[in-house]
DNA sequence: AGAGAATATTGGCAGTGTCAATATTCAAAT
DNA sequence: ATTTGAATATTGACACTGCCAATATTCTCT
């Protein structure tokens, strides 16, 4: 007997939005679809939501809560060993990215950062616990000293490229032939930490 | 005098296109604003492409060559230095992201590898050109002697990861503060070649 | 000059985001 | 308990979108 309020439309939202990028991918993504399924009229999402845009900047939140999980858990299941904690936590990142590339994808939308200042902070979550990978890798003396933000970003910047290519032209970029998605991950990683240079 | 048969309609909507694309954004792109910008009815793209897929897999063709020209000049104003050169390049791919960030979205979004064949090769022309530099690096002596194609895109990836974070959450993500972008991308390609590891 | 292909137009349809006006339900104060 | 205002949901509408079908115009080639 369904009710004329709902109770909890907007998590129900969030959850249906998840489905729908999951099964028809971001660009066929729609209000309308949403509230259909969701049994109530086109307009009541826009009780819980201002427009299209902050769903989105929802969705990508939430996706960036789930990829914190992965990789926290990847890490936590990883030899103590800072280079193999970092193979895994990129591993994990490339995994969720090609598992969910819908949701990575808004995740990486071009963002008005002033209108959604807590999106920006969560964003930064993996980053952190990156971060405090790197630092202990310096303290334990694996990692060199040099500056701990700049070497944490460039870790990121090159688990996110391999993610985000990955997702636009499938393995094809990247993968050579039939290489696991691992495996690359974890030679990159490594010639990223043992340098490019002679 | 509008004649009935434009006469170049194909390559002025992709003209138009760029154009739409650097005012509102992929968002507010659409066949019917092109059709109108050129002067002509909104079915009139349709004797040219399929559908709106196949125009933006057009627009990011004609991507992937302006990105490949400005590479290539940097490459060539660099000091004969693949270090130099490697910096250059990179700061070229990032600055180009960022001048046309919508292109390179339509660039890199996910694209049907099987249904544009050729845009998947011309996509991988930036990276043959840092291929070479690579690979001439090595025969100098000033990188290590790795494989040739993972050190290349492991260059790459990390390049782009940055103008992929770059574009969705402005240089606020990897920008710690007032550091230009060309800084921000020498300081980690100069990481990249020297390693991260003690 | 005529025929067929290429190009463009008009009209239409279902689907979209969003606004305005209205209806229903909930929660709190009297 | 009744009332009242806020919260929530609905209906209806509008302009816009991608795309399909039918038609019209022009080009090209024989």
């Amino acid at each position: 007997m369904p009710k004329y309020h709902h109770g909890d439309l907007r998590n129900t939202l969030l959850a249906i939005a998840t489905e729908l990028l999951a099964e028809d991918g971001v660009q066929a993504l729609s209000l309308r679809k949403m509230a259909q399924r969701a049994g109530v009229s086109h307009n009541a999402p826009y009780m819980h939501f201002p427009d299209k845009d902050a769903v989105l900047a929802a969705i990508a939140e939430e996706g960036f809560r789930l990829l914190a999980v992965d990789v926290e858990s990847a890490i936590s299941q990883a030899d103590d060993n800072i280079r193999q904690q970092l193979i895994a936590a990129s591993q994990a990142y490339v995994n969720f990215a090609l598992n969910h590339s819908s949701h990575l994808q808004v995740m990486f939308r071009p963002t008005d950062v002033a209108k959604y200042p807590h999106l920006v902070e969560v964003s930064q979550s993996s980053l952190n616990r990156l971060f405090d990978l790197v630092k202990s890798g310096q303290e334990k003396g694996e990692l060199k000293s040099a500056d701990t933000h700049e070497m944490t970003k460039t870790i990121w910047a090159m688990v996110h490229g391999v993610a985000a290519i990955s997702i636009a032209y499938k393995p094809t970029a990247l993968l050579p032939e039939k290489t696991s998605v691992e495996d690359v991950v974890s030679t990159f990683v490594t010639l990223l930490l043992n340098g490019l240079a002679a």
